[in-house]
DNA sequence: TTGGCAATCTGTAACGTTTCAGTATATTGA
DNA sequence: TCAATATACTGAAACGTTACAGATTGCCAA
């Protein structure tokens, strides 16, 4: 099955794949002669390098990704890092979706690498730096104090992160403005009459956690509403879990008339939760919740419903990294994304 | 910053990463016998297999991928290929995870391969196998006689599909079987004396659209139910085209009792339909639908509700390549997972 | 004693690419 | 005219790995 003796490649009938030594051939220049005039490089004749550009489109020439890896170190991979079991899953998907409409046209594949409850966060960044498996990285659940980010920082390789990071280290990063979401979502129940509000957290521990703690508190006080604590659990409980407290605290005397949820899922096991309790959404009490597909209008109309894009993330975090990856500079390829309006910060290339 | 004038490996100091030549230099043998030791080759000495292969995992070897992949063509991946703009969201997250926990402990690394609307299916996996970028593939959305499945066929890829095809070839594949789903799901509307049903149907084209209009049709013969035709929409349609087209059909004078619903988003589209149409689900009318996450019950607790594991798809695909890699029958790699049996089908009532 | 053979180990070449250090030819300045 | 220089090209080496074709040693049978 192994029918390679066809006397080295010149000779070789047609069907194996080219590279630079068919090229060479074909054109009667040498290899090197070849590469360069390949990538534009200034001691190439124009003519000559019109002329092997040409055949290379011709015959189909592609690089082959090893040999450049091997003699450069360039993989052309960025490495989407994520948590196998933590993760919601529309997100996921979307985020994989926005990095891949940027890499399309690069020669960049985009990797998967997972991580287990199990597993240090730190174990899938350290086995892609030490192996070089990737030229850029992009992480999600990111915390205040990072030792993800910190270790690529240290280690010199280009990643973004999904959310910011308060370490006075500067790195790319995309976020979604969850303090301006929990401000406008605390005016808007204010706005309905709701005084007595609770907040469906983030996970404790992750940037935005802080971020929306601190718009809901900002808030509450702005607009003279109290908070009703609803700590014992976050958008990272299960379900059941969810359902089950908020009824609970719906079952109390002191109960809110208002919720602030972080997440569409969540949403869903707060909504029943309530009903448990015998309540009504928009008579009892409303909701101000985030989503990220657009399905929660159709569970319950009376759901006050914010959009966060993460399509739009993926696509921003994979420009980041490129970006870096090209020379710009970190502090350069950081955006925010605005509920109701996506700003983007400024890019460095222009 | 390239001080990589450390007088070749032999005398760096310490902080590259090492290679069979560094192994080679610490164990006083020659580069061949390092390769064999560490690859168990039956020419080696007992202890001086063990002898390297303790050393090397002292010092963390790890082979370069890149040497490994230019050596012998095999590059350790696995690539799977989705539709970026169709494919159902969770669906796809579940899947990544599901392979990644197969490859976790072996070398492959998961490359995400998009496709867009815009493309034919056929190009990424001719990019696929034209660069040899990965040693297997997965592909999704498949049909019966299926162009993807065929080139692979021909190309000697190896590869698994998510849904059979019907083409009279043998390859590995999953698939979950929706006949019986159908039939299941038409049995038990007749249970409750529903006699008019309806069928939400998957995309026209794809293998198991077949499957389940057939399970749908046998089983309206066999409990002697009429079909109400709905052919107007599938779950690839959007949110508010299931929708409207649902209120429409149950403003009819002849209307379906039941439906059975082969995606959960959809599920969600089609009860706000008839619920636009004034209908009341659990009194005019019963649906029975499938979901992969488990929420649909906490929108509706009416719905009946048949679980899809995608996340077990994905290991077994994963498997299934892996296997055919490793040199097992394609025919012996085939799967499929029954509802209520492999899956629990839950009554939301109880 | 010698030839044969098994058991271990080794050097070299090759995969496809880029970089280094050239070479050959034409062009310029004096 | 000669040397200096710019222009256009080239071979060899190297990245890390594996496969091929030996090489060395010790042991045994004849």
């Amino acid at each position: 099955m192994d029918r390679r003796h066809t006397e080295k490649n010149e000779e070789a009938s047609a069907q194996e794949r080219p590279t630079l030594k068919t090229l060479a051939f074909m054109t009667g220049l040498g290899v090197t002669t070849v590469s360069r005039a390949l990538k534009d490089a200034p001691e190439i004749g124009a003519e000559t390098r019109r002329r092997v550009q040409l055949v290379a489109k011709q015959i189909g020439y592609r690089p082959n990704r090893a040999g450049v890896r091997l003699r450069t170190g360039k993989t052309n991979v960025i490495s989407l890092v994520l948590n196998t079991d933590r993760e919601i899953m529309s997100f996921v998907s979307d985020i994989i979706y926005g990095v891949s409409e940027v890499i399309a046209d690069t020669p960049y594949h985009l990797i998967v690498t997972p991580y287990s409850r199990s597993q240090d966060p730190l174990d899938p960044i350290r086995y892609l730096v030490e192996t070089g498996s990737a030229d850029g990285v992009i992480i999600s659940r990111t915390q205040p104090n990072d030792a993800r980010a910190r270790y690529m920082l240290e280690h010199g390789i280009p990643f973004a992160t999904h959310g910011r990071t308060d370490m006075g280290l500067v790195h790319p990063y995309h976020d979604f403005d969850n303090h301006a979401f929990a401000v406008e979502a605390v005016r808007r129940l204010a706005s309905m009459g709701r005084r007595k509000l609770a907040l469906l957290t983030p996970p404790v521990g992750l940037t935005y956690y802080g971020h929306t703690v601190n718009g809901f508190a900002d808030a509450l006080s702005e607009v003279g509403a109290s908070e009703i604590p609803f700590s014992t659990v976050s958008i990272d409980h299960s379900i059941e879990q969810i359902r089950t407290r908020t009824a609970q605290l719906m079952r109390r005397d002191i109960r809110p008339d208002g919720f602030v949820s972080s997440a569409a899922a969540a949403t869903l096991a707060l909504v029943a939760g309530i009903e448990d309790a015998g309540l009504k959404l928009g008579h009892d009490v409303d909701i101000v919740s985030k989503q990220s597909s657009d399905l929660l209008h159709l569970f319950r109309p009376e759901l006050l419903i914010v959009n966060e894009n993460f399509r739009l993330a993926g696509s921003e975090l994979a420009r980041s990294v490129l970006g870096w990856i090209g020379g710009a500079a970190p502090g350069s390829l950081q955006s925010l994304s605005v509920p109701g309006e996506v700003l983007a910060y400024q890019r460095a290339d222009d």
